[in-house]
DNA sequence: AAGATTTATGAAAACGTTTGCAATACTATT
DNA sequence: AATAGTATTGCAAACGTTTTCATAAATCTT
């Protein structure tokens, strides 16, 4: 009664249903030029009729690749990663391939544990977010042969092939543009760096820039916040409430920012009259609110597309020549930054 | 030479290495306690010595469950689902369960095909945002039997079993709390309502409540904007500039909400003083905004966290009882609702 | 119209696991 | 010391495909 009695619809209920042998079905699908097109036609009006779906999982073992790929990101929750991972999904599916992922939280052991479960499902390849892994995840991508690439940093001299930007030149540029503008006084907000080698790069930039100018950070103008606009708003309020405030602050990314942003706004102090603030990223959104912020622009789409549709070409190629490609950086001057008083 | 020297570990060159069958191999990951210590201790270190890794395709072809869990979203891009989708994404990870993810753009037709490119991947269950979907993706469902439930949105009667809140009350909160404060003029700004029942029962509720105290919205105070912030900005800014303005703004969620503040802020109004502005989802990020933003609470996390544990444990247990959680709304007054003038 | 190609199909082996059943090696019981 | 259990292991079939090889049918040569 049922076109499907048991949910078992295989390939060779599907041949029996077309009075063939499962091997022209299975051809039907895979080299449908081997086979004539009545036949063909007799197996599609079987297939539907069935409700047969092709099982991946049994293909694979065939030697064919599973379609999937593997994405493994700090976390999932954060417009950054968020715009990342969209694009990467995207460009994917154009090339038939469905993402796997997984998030750490910023836990380098975690992580290696994410990349194994993704091969244990077998995935065609294996992308992280930057470029500081364990030394057992490297073992482990090496070891299983499995293609992997590193999305968001850039850097010539990679062990991954890689799509990203240049970090330290994103913490130079925005210090730069700070010291451009006269300031030397000038607060930093920067996430905790362990395990985070794109805030590592641009912090250590940013001293270094500073430093050739001979502007040196003190400790107290220095303050660690989360990705989080709440935490971040709470640590430049600190930054803000000791004796004399700095001219300007820079921000580790455009999150932080935003919260410093407002915490400004909270102190009733105003932008950039007071207090010059810069970011990193240029978020969605950052354009939008109101001083428009002043940021070092990172083109996260660009990167997740381009990574995905250069790593499904490297997957499905057989000369598997290695990639780097570095996305440029781009000042944007918005509303949140003013020459120093 | 090389501990792997082909790259193809399998479960046979394990049993090889330590001198057991395969069978014996199998059994100790999967019943260890049928397996004597010594004999799992050589074997163990066999699959260290090789890096063996397990392959849950070739499991999955007797009958176990693939371990891996479909999440089909609108879009990545969007910090609710962002939240969600990490909350979920986490949930499940606990169980041991892996995240296959695709998006669709808000089309109906690209969630059909999504939905079944997941199933060719034999995911153990599938979980769809919303309760609207088209009659192609039911019908597969049904058909493939593979547990299905439904994210985001509560319905007593729904079809899936669903874990989320009511966005008809939510819509009615909205409205009410307008029209405590004694809002009369009352402008719109909702995101495009096809193939986005949040939006639509949000919106439908609204104009409900608004109509059962007698007041009306007319056409030229509604206005579209899709999920952004600029966007939104543009249809706020719009909506100040015509002549009288409303006293108002209900805006269909929280990232436009942001973008018609900033625009009431572009034009140079003040919020709360010249309008009263009210979001609905709670965003990260809502509560830090200057001022802080009034907005129906709707707990993305909770949501994502309970269905994925929800889920977990109905595709696990073998009775399979539906189950429909809803979770519960909150006012959040802060800074951008006064009273009318 | 007979042989030589070409085209379309089927049979069976293979992929990497799991598992029911059978066989063997212990241990406890008398 | 023989018997009955019990704990441990191996054999082989099964899962749903793909693919090689062989065969059968259709088409082309002359």
């Amino acid at each position: 009664m049922a076109p499907n009695q048991k949910g078992n619809v295989d390939i060779v209920a599907v041949a029996k249903a077309a009075k063939v042998s499962p091997s022209t079905v299975s051809r039907t699908f895979n080299h449908p030029d081997l086979v004539s097109p009545a036949t063909r036609k007799k197996i599609n009006r079987a297939v539907q009729k069935l409700g047969y779906v092709r099982n991946r999982a049994a293909q694979m073992m065939h030697g064919k690749r599973s379609g999937t790929i593997g994405l493994v990101v700090p976390t999932i929750n954060h417009a950054i990663f968020a715009e990342v991972i969209q694009a990467f999904s995207d460009a994917i599916d154009q090339a038939g391939f469905t993402l796997l992922l997984a998030s750490h939280g910023y836990d380098l052991d975690r992580e290696y544990e994410m990349v194994r479960k993704l091969m244990e499902h077998r995935v065609d390849g294996v992308a992280l977010i930057g470029l500081e892994h364990s030394a057992a995840t490297s073992r482990l991508i090496a070891q299983q042969e499995t293609p992997a690439m590193a999305i968001w940093n850039y850097e010539e001299e990679s062990e991954l092939p890689c799509v990203g930007a240049d970090n330290r030149l994103a913490g130079r540029m925005a210090a730069e543009h700070l010291l451009e503008l006269g300031h030397r006084d000038i607060g930093l907000i920067f996430p905790d760096t362990r395990g985070n080698d794109r805030a590592q790069y641009r912090l250590n930039s940013v001293l270094e820039a500073l430093r050739e100018k001979g502007v040196s950070v003190p400790e107290h103008r220095m303050s660690e916040a989360p990705y989080s606009v709440a935490q971040a708003k709470q640590a430049a309020i600190r930054l803000f409430s000791g004796g004399a405030r700095p001219s300007a602050l820079l921000c580790g990314n455009d999150v932080i920012a935003q919260g410093a942003l407002y915490g400004a706004q909270k102190c009733g102090l105003r932008v950039p009259g007071d207090v010059s603030i810069i970011g990193i990223g240029d978020f969605k959104g950052s354009a939008d609110i109101e001083p428009g912020l002043t940021t070092i622009r990172i083109p996260a789409e660009t990167i997740g597309s381009l990574a995905g549709q250069r790593f499904t070409e490297y997957i499905t190629s057989d000369t598997r020549e290695q990639f780097r490609l570095c996305c440029g950086l781009e000042r944007v001057v918005r509303g949140t930054t003013c020459p120093a008083a």
